[in-house]
Formats: C-alpha cells, sequence, structure tokens
DNA sequence: CATTTATTCAACTATAATGAATAAATCGCG
DNA sequence: CGCGATTTATTCATTATAGTTGAATAAATG
C-alpha cells in the first residue's frame, strides 16, 4: 500500500498558484501563473489533473462560476485551498526549506 | 513522450541532502538526512531508485569508497552532485520561491 | 450552428514506495 | 586456517501514485 501522502512537485505548484490568485483560481491563470513564475510551459490538462487528485484528498475544494463570459464559453471551476490543504502546504514549504537552508551553493536569494 | 526533465519533489530532496553531506553521502545518511530533517519516514529503497534515476540524467556522480568498516559492511557507494545537477537544484528552488514568495500564509520562518 | 472558453477523458510514461533478495566485507570459533 | 554467522550496504521486482499529452466533450453566446 504505497500510501504517499505527501504533495508532489507539481501539486505544490498548483496549490501556491491557487493561493496567489485567490478569487480568481481556475483552470487558465494557475496554468499561467505557474508558467510565469518558473519559466516552465504548462499543460492544462496537467493543471486539471493536479486539481482533481487534489481535491480527491480534500486538499482543494471548488465550485462553478456564474457563465458571465465576454463571448460564449463555459462556466468556470473555481477552486480554492483547503484549511488542510494549507497545512500541506506548509509542511511541504518547511520540509524544503529546512533541506536547502544554510547551503552556501544555494544562498543569495531572499525568501 | 512524457519528458519531464524537472526534479520530482523526492529528488530534490535527495540531491539537497547529498549536497549537505558532502563527503559521507551514502544512502544510509542520506535517508537519514532526509529523515531528520523533514520529519518524514524514508524507505532505504527510494534513495536507492532515486539516485539511480539521478543518476542516469547525468545529475548526480558516484564511485565506490574503501571497504573501511568497523565489522564488517560492504563497501559504500558515494554519491555528489554534478555541476548539471546543481544547476537543476537552483532552478526547482528559484521556481518554488517565485511561487511562495509574499504569500501572507506563508510568511513568519526565515530563508 | 459556428465560435469561444473551459473542462474532462483516456492512454501512457515517470516517479515513488516497499519489502525481500543479494553482495561483500569481518569476526570468531572449531 | 577456513567457513559460517553477522554486519553493513546495495540492488531488484512489484505495485502505487503523480505527471504528461492531445483529443474529445461541454456549455455558453453571437
Amino acid at each position: 500500500m504505497a500510501q504517499r501522502d505527501y504533495l508532489g512537485n507539481f501539486e505544490l505548484m498548483v496549490m501556491l498558484a491557487l493561493m496567489r490568485l485567490g478569487e480568481n483560481a481556475y483552470g487558465v491563470p494557475i496554468s499561467q501563473e505557474i508558467e510565469e513564475r518558473t519559466g516552465r510551459e504548462v499543460v492544462l490538462g496537467s493543471v486539471y489533473a493536479a486539481l482533481e487528485r487534489l481535491a480527491e484528498k480534500g486538499l482543494v475544494s471548488s465550485d462553478l462560476g456564474e457563465s458571465t463570459a465576454e463571448r460564449g464559453g463555459r462556466a468556470k471551476r473555481y477552486f480554492r485551498v483547503t484549511p488542510k490543504g494549507l497545512r500541506e502546504v506548509r509542511h511541504a514549504q518547511a520540509a524544503l526549506k529546512n533541506l536547502w537552508q544554510g547551503l552556501p551553493q544555494l544562498e543569495g536569494g531572499p525568501v
């Protein structure tokens, strides 16, 4: 029973993008946010897949928005981080910081 | 061709442990380092599997140590991060920092 | 019904977890 | 000695979970 329960790399990125976007967190902006901040190309399908997994684990929740598009277009599904999700993000962050803090090869940038 | 080329979460941890350990980086201490700093349990097999993948991608290199054990015991295989590996770690770190910097929900700790 | 915006799906590859098996060394005892 | 028990370490095989990709579907409006 390979029970993991730890956030994967990409899942963590999605969570962080979500937190940053606040009210406007749905597929496309999430994807863009990650692309802009990490410089890596993101395929939308990956984002949705990660969101699905996170939802199943209770780390994010979602609800459908009104269909207020400028010109057609299906309704958006907005996501937000749950309290449990926030805890997981903090753990993941703390773990990484503990591992890289004080390493001279990585010094230089602010938090 | 799901070519990723990005460090997985656990792979990153292994890299960081490696960097921290310096001369003494082989299976057991790497595992311990991660356990101590992240608080999560690590199975040795996972570490070796990750090291194998990283070696294939040219992010770490290794050589066998002398068999200078106190009381029996097979020779150790020592690992170190390659220049390419260091670059990858920096990228991974920068990506995460960019994503979480300035998020009020995560503020508080030092770098 | 064409177009737009968005989400879901299915198939596949890569990463991670786990426990057992194997290897290589030393010690101690007949 | 020499050979099996013990110690330390790595490798392997299997299964589970995460991540990638591109195409299909859905739902809205002009």
